[in-house]
Formats: structure tokens, sequence, C-alpha cells
DNA sequence: ATCCTATGCATAGGATTCCGAGGTAACCAA
DNA sequence: TTGGTTACCTCGGAATCCTATGCATAGGAT
């Protein structure tokens, strides 16, 4: 189960508590939410790769384990889009909270 | 600015308290909210006709005001959907709330 | 009387988001 | 050497939403 529209503000989220790469931002997302939350790799790679093109996050090689992985970290401009994501989910999700009942 | 997937639930919403007609619902969403959703009718009709598909709502005709006007009433499954609906919501917008802070 | 706004319903076209299914390849343990 | 996990990617298709447009009526303003 998921929450469309969330995904981008999640991984961004994600990149800045720390710069990593796809398949691990995909997990970290899923175990923070124990499980709630499950975007799959079909999901994931396509709105990473678009957030790069807005440059919001910026990507490298890494060979730390030997082995190549493309990781990713946030931008300035990320960091500034996270903030104005942040508020609006406050601001959306208390609406529909306080119409749904239990505020 | 409005939360993809919450329209059916948030009509469902809507006709618990008070069976109505189309145009209704969504000045009732958009007042509820103060304005912060907002969905438009070209997003509300479809929804309502799927929603009397699958049998969560019925519609009737009524002419109180004079006026023609195709009202709809939440259905026995559709209270059902909604209880489930709102569990739904509470798990996911938690699980979202969580990873972005302020819970 | 006429026009404008709000009401009220509806559809078409396009954008976005997501998932399922599939492909590729490296690494490690049994 | 076989299978499981890690890691990346893409291609349909489904669902949701918006904009734009059309039609029609009611009520108030000019």
């Amino acid at each position: 189960m998921n929450f469309k529209g969330t995904l981008p503000t999640l991984i961004l989220e994600a990149l800045v508590r720390e710069p990593t790469h796809g398949y691990r931002i995909a997990q970290s997302i899923k175990e923070r939410s124990e499980g709630v939350l499950d975007f799959k790799e079909g999901t994931l790679y396509p709105a990473l790769h678009k957030l790069e093109n807005e440059g919001l996050v910026e990507s490298y090689e890494s060979n730390e384990t030997g082995r190549a992985r493309r990781c990713y970290r946030i931008t300035k401009t990320g960091r500034a889009t996270l903030a104005r994501d942040r508020a609006e989910w406050r601001q959306l999700s208390r609406a529909v909270t306080v119409i749904l009942g239990e505020a």
C-alpha cells in the first residue's frame, strides 16, 4: 500500500539523512514505515531519475564495497524543495484528517 | 492542491453526513478543508460514477428545489468501505508523518 | 429585457504516478 | 554450481487528476 505523490518527498528526506543508492532508499522507506510504505523498484528508479533531471539530487559513482553503485546526494535546491514539501504535507494531511475525524 | 487517492473516501464521508448531489459534495470538501482541498468537477463526477458502479453509493432524482438534480446516498457496502478507508488513511498518514518528522 | 454569475452535470485529452513483469549482472553461501 | 540477495533499468498498462470545453437553468444586477 502506498501514498501517491509522497515518493519524491520521501526520497529527499532519505538523502538528507545520508547520501546513498536507489535500492537502499527503497529499503529505508520500508523499514522506517515498518512495512506500511513499500515503493517498488519500477516506481523508485524513474522517480529518482526525475529528481536528478530537476536538479534536486546529484548522482555519483561509488566503489566503496568493491562493486560499482550509483549513489545520490541531495542538492541545495533539493533541500529547499523538501522544506516546501514538508509544509505541504502537513497542511494536506491535517485537512484530510480533520474531515475524516480523529484529528 | 490535492491528495491523490483520497477523493473516493472524502466523497463517502460527505454522504454519510448527508445524502446530496455532486456539486455540493465538491463544495463541502473545499469548505471543510478551508480551501486546502479543491477537487475539480472533471475529477469529481467520474469518481462519483465509479463509486456508483461499484455499488458504494446509490443515486436518485431530486426535485426539492424545483430543479432536477442527481443526488447520492451511501450504501451499506459504502459504509464498510469507508471504515476500511479511514483505517488505511490513519496507517498511511502516520507512516509518512513519522518519517517526515513532526509526528 | 438582458447579461452575468453561480449552479449543475458531463466528457475528452493529456499529464503524472504507480505497479507488475521482465531483463541484466554481481556477489555470496550452501 | 545453484540459488538468494543485492543492484540497476525499462516497458506497458492502470488509475487518478487537471484543464478545457460543452450544455443548461436559476437568480441577481444593470
